[in-house]
DNA sequence: GAGCTGACTTGCTTATGCTGAAGTCAGCAC
DNA sequence: GTGCTGACTTCAGCATAAGCAAGTCAGCTC
């Protein structure tokens, strides 16, 4: 099977995954949003305070967010106050875990704090820390060199 | 041992790795350009061809990334040719693959064309497609519900 | 019904990233 | 030297995202 890297100009990349994604996530407060949501926040002022934007930005971004389906807006009650609204990830956004964590290890290594990082996720059965790695579906870790590129479905070829 | 999520608010995001990688690739043209020198490409006008952003905003881009150390110019010659000059990974660079492959991975699933993903990543030695998952030091695989999140070395927390 | 509070909204200003069109510059071919 | 070409730079001009300050609004408590 032939690498499409060797003819790089006989497809275009407009059909891309990663442009897509970028369109949706591609804002720092977005992703630091879903950093929180994924850590647990839900309420409007404890994203505020955590992430560190203002209220009219973070107003917007939760807005944007929940029309693109990473969040949703659910009413709720606490005993003595009024219904208000928090804000839950949706399994799209739940599934941007490995993205974090991808960034969060590249952070680690190649923007760290002198302190080292912040945070460790681990694995709640053992206790070891979790990273972000490629794995193929035979079950076979590997780096960048192991990897071929091949065409799928949507792939666009020029004349 | 204690998740940190159960206490939130006793402990800052100011030192986030997340944060800090988004500083060096949180533009949508960056993640673009990475996805390209990924893909082998390292001269200017193909950068400029095949991530579909106009001259200005490429030398602008790419003077950034070389600043941050994600790739690095290097002279050349073909023969017959004068010298130039052309854009390679550095480790830095490289090593993103994985937040790449996870927003591929995510863009593949959740923002797809419907004609499906353009290209496929696959294992050189099997020939099976790649991901990004999350994977403890023991080895096993995990999805969100299994991970618990451990103060690290460099936490700040608030008095 | 008055007050309070969390969750926004409005208005204004600044900073960044992009676009398109046009200009510059280096250095090999001739 | 002159021309050519790839790799930029310069110059408006626009769109988006952010900041701060102030205003609004719903609905529960009293």
């Amino acid at each position: 099977m032939e690498d499409l890297r060797d003819d790089r100009d006989s497809w275009s990349s407009e059909n891309c995954s990663v442009a897509r994604a970028m369109d949706i996530v591609g804002s720092r407060s977005t992703v630091l949003i879903m950093r929180e949501a994924l850590l647990g926040t839900r309420r409007f002022d404890d994203f505020v305070r955590r992430v560190g934007v203002g209220e009219p930005a973070m107003a917007a971004r939760l807005k944007d967010m929940v029309a693109a389906d990473l969040l949703e807006r659910i009413p709720y009650r606490e005993p003595g106050q009024r219904t208000r609204h928090e804000y839950q990830l949706t399994r799209k956004g739940r599934e941007l875990l490995p993205v974090i964590t991808a960034l969060r290890n590249w952070g680690d290594t190649w923007a760290a704090d002198d302190a080292g990082p912040s945070i460790v996720a681990t694995h709640h059965d053992c206790g070891q820390p979790v990273r972000a790695v490629l794995r193929c579906a035979a079950g076979h870790e590997m780096a960048d060199g192991d990897i071929d590129i091949a065409a799928g479905p949507g792939l666009i070829r020029r004349d």
